[in-house]
DNA sequence: AAAATACGTCAACAATGCTGTCGTAAGACG
DNA sequence: CGTCTTACGACAGCATTGTTGACGTATTTT
């Protein structure tokens, strides 16, 4: 192995002796390796259950929007998700088969399909849930209020417009943002 | 669609009523959505320069971790990324034909293969860094650095203590964990 | 000398993305 | 009312990135 804090320091890139911009780029480096560390092990955490019912990461990110927004069409989880029709369908078709998923007609618009999550998808959800949670809620412990106040404007700040549209109030964003791409 | 804050409310999961219950699921959830969503964009900012040469995330991680530890070996780098060594071996086979990263041998371990970024290497992992560090960029200064504070403290807290440990001394940290897991 | 380690490789397979195409039902609009 | 568009489902095929298991070789360790 190596040092991570002094690695670019001797030849690698162009810091200039510059000590300003050796802390920016020590800081930018820095958030890549926590985004990259929090990130597997925060999805890591729910593997184990899903693993358990042979479900990957795919279903996972299903259950969770269905579950955040219940009604949500496939036109708008497709939105978030960002991902493509067929890509969606895969996974949903096996959470609708195996009873996670329920989906009915639009009552405005009958060629949509609203998708809730069934008692059995509202209980898997859960599970899932609380995996998460137990890593969250120590680390909100730790960190303390402000901390957390912190890491939601960082976190907030990082994503794209629309996703933080998205997280202000779904129901406008999400619509806008396909019409904005369609 | 429906609505996020208050989808759980009325029938879902076991609000029981207390307001200091709901505040605290509220909170997670939110976590969830700010995980999937900061880092979904974060990662998908240097993919445009990816797709150019026909690399993938995969890539962009072994350039990123050989480019923070140059002179990593290959169980080293196993063992930050957690995966197997043929999935490493795949990115890493064609990034070494490319030119890169370099490999030269041990000095101490002469079975073991040090791997560096060639000059084209750092060129091609500082564009990659150049289009994240925009978004940190910005994000930071939006947040202030009391909130950069806070979420490196949250970031930190959610990841492994293995992962912890990296981040405060790679060396030590990655060939311990290695020794354990082995 | 034997055992363990570091690494490479081949074969096969699974999960999750993608594109493109076609079809059907239903809303929208001139 | 007829045409256009939209929402959705489905099929075929492909790419990336992850997996397991087996085997070989060089080298270090015991």
């Amino acid at each position: 192995m190596s040092e991570q804090r002094g690695a670019y320091v001797p030849g690698a890139g162009g810091m200039a002796g510059s000590n300003l911009l050796f802390l920016r780029e020590d800081e930018i480096r820095l958030a890549q390796n926590l985004l990259f560390f929090a990130y597997r092990d925060f999805t890591n955490a729910a593997d184990l259950v899903l693993e358990e019912l042979g479900f990957g990461r795919a279903h996972h990110r299903v259950l969770h929007f269905v579950g955040r927004s219940p009604g949500i069409t496939v036109s708008d989880l497709l939105a978030i998700l960002r991902i493509t029709k067929q890509s969606l369908s895969r996974v949903l078709s096996v959470l609708l088969e195996q009873g996670y998923v329920a989906q009915t007609q639009g009552r405005a618009d009958r060629r949509q399909r609203l998708l809730t999550l069934t008692p059995a998808g509202l209980a898997l959800e859960r599970r899932l849930y609380e995996r998460q949670r137990e890593r969250l809620t120590v680390a909100y412990r730790e960190a303390g209020a402000t901390a957390v106040d912190g890491f939601r404007k960082v976190m907030r700040g990082i994503m794209d417009e629309t996703a933080r549209a998205y997280l202000d109030g779904p129901d406008r964003a999400v619509r806008d943002s396909r019409i904005r791409t369609a």
